[in-house]
RNA sequence: GUGGGCGUAGUGUAGUGGUUAACACGUCAGGUUGUGGCCCUGAAGAUCGAGGGUUCAAUCCCCUCCGCUCACCCCA
């Protein structure tokens, strides 16, 4: 992205809707993937890696070519061999893709996987979103047993908890699945219909194409008609009766593990993407701003057999780690540790500073960070050079040190306590002599 | 795609229709001979987002563009 820069050469910046992660906020991310990663592993959930890129019909039929992901937001192009390829939007359909793949039907079911890696969707950026996002997911694929939902959900909720993010609220809803719906449909067109005066523009034109939308309107006035609209879960047939009111009664169960789990049900909580069938569910933050969801997912029961499978359940949800990561900065709920190097080298004089580099090399092959510092430099300079490097011992050379054969070593911190210390005297010695 | 807000050193902010655009943090250098943090001094660093217009004169007023940002849409 090239912008006006000086005189002929542009200069540039990070594209519209990504940005740079700089080493001062890595630890933050770090602290997400890791607990993540541990997380997973509780839950018997292992990682699994799928290409950046995926075949566009891959998304076009598992997301729905109709959604919005697919129509608008996805980064198409085509290779040189003339394939059509996509920068994945999703995680969902290149693991289930992975799934057919690689026969996983042939492991014990359910299959459950982890995945944590940069996304991508052509979209207008705002607070909260971006168009390269980052996503941590799992998917259980191979059961369809209400246990399954809610142990995704709990695992979800679990994860957020281990980051020390509070406050946070669950939805789950039930939109049932290709034997119920098309009748909870018809009655929800029937009932906008009748209220077809009081909706938005917006809203009037997607009542036939996608009614469910409707529901999740934010403005106030369709609010009001959509709390008043027929539920889904009014709707299901006998299984997906079966299955709610069971992942109802699991997901009280998991009350006395997490007091602070409340939920709610909400009939006016739809999924954007086409797969979902059965359970869908989101957490979102106590203070709920526009684009605050912090983790979305659901059952999608039809999605194997869509894209070329054999019939199989399965149930996963995403989460946004861009927003995950402010949310933890927000609330504090992570404070990176203060690192630095063990041993800054300053070193006075030539001959020093010669010797300064197989010093450090010696030292760091034992296991001990090392810095050199910046050459050139008056002594002072180095010292404040160590310090800000937080240091926790400055290793001074000069012509003395080099003629007795041992660094004189500084600590730099009040609480050190020089007893405790690996590098003794000798070992500065002995590296000194070696070098 | 549609709206609103905002563009001044690396970062965060001041400021004014009129000679060298200010402050803080940060960076670098000093505060005598080889010892950091605190403090003091100094330096570097901004064609005041870009282009055009009004004016004797614009960083400041107007327009356009670009960028950032927030919201809608949609989603994580």
């Amino acid at each position: 992205m090239a912008v006006e820069g000086v005189g002929l050469i542009p200069s540039f910046r990070a594209p519209r809707g990504t940005y740079d992660i700089l080493p001062d906020d890595q630890p933050y991310w770090s602290f997400a993937f890791e607990t993540a990663a541990k997380t997973a592993a509780r839950f018997g959930y292992g990682r699994i890696d799928t290409p950046l890129f995926e075949p566009t019909d891959l998304f076009e039929r598992g997301v729905g070519d109709a959604t919005d992901i697919v129509q608008k937001e996805m980064y198409t192009f085509e290779d040189h061999g003339g394939d059509s390829l996509t920068l994945r939007p999703e995680g969902t359909a290149g693991v289930c893709r992975a799934y057919i793949e690689h026969g996983l039907h042939n492991q014990p079911q359910p299959v459950r996987m982890y995945y944590t890696g940069p996304y991508f969707r052509y979209e207008r950026p705002q607070a909260g979103r971006f168009r390269q996002l980052r996503q941590f997911g799992i998917e259980a694929i191979g059961d369809g047993s209400p246990n399954v939902d809610v142990e995704v959900i709990e695992l979800g909720w679990s994860y957020i908890r281990s980051l020390n993010i509070t406050g946070t609220t669950l939805r789950v809803n039930s939109i049932g699945d290709s034997e119920c719906r098309p009748a909870y449909l018809d009655a929800l067109r029937e009932y906008y219909r009748g209220h077809i005066d009081n909706v938005c523009d917006d809203d009037r034109q997607r009542l036939e194409r996608a009614p469910l939308r409707l529901l999740d309107c934010k403005k106030t006035q369709c609010q009001r008609i959509g709390d008043a609209a027929p539920k889904s879960t009014d709707f299901l047939c006998d299984d997906c009766e079966a299955h709610w009111t069971s992942v109802i009664v699991l997901l009280d169960g998991l009350k006395d593990t997490y007091p602070d789990l409340v939920y709610s049900i909400d009939h006016r909580l739809v999924r954007g993407l086409d797969y979902y069938t059965r359970t869908v569910f989101e957490i979102e933050p106590e203070r709920a701003a526009g684009q605050s969801t912090l983790l979305g997912g659901g059952r999608y029961d039809g999605l194997i057999e869509e894209i070329g499978g054999v019939p199989t359940p399965g149930i996963g949800f995403a989460l946004g780690l861009d927003r995950i990561i402010s949310e933890v900065k927000s609330q504090e709920g992570f404070v990176p540790p203060e690192i630095g190097p063990d041993v800054v080298i300053v070193h006075l004089g030539d001959e020093a500073g010669l010797r300064a580099s197989a010093l450090a090399a010696g030292l760091r092959d034992d296991g001990i960070g090392v810095l050199v510092a910046p050459a050139g430099r008056s002594m002072r300079a180095q010292m404040r050079y160590s310090n800000s490097m937080n240091a926790r011992y400055a290793l001074i050379i000069g012509d003395r040190e080099l003629e007795s054969g041992e660094g004189s070593l500084r600590p730099l911190q009040d609480d050190e306590d020089q007893s405790e210390v690996p590098l003794t005297v000798e070992v500065i010695a002995k590296a000194l002599r070696s070098g």
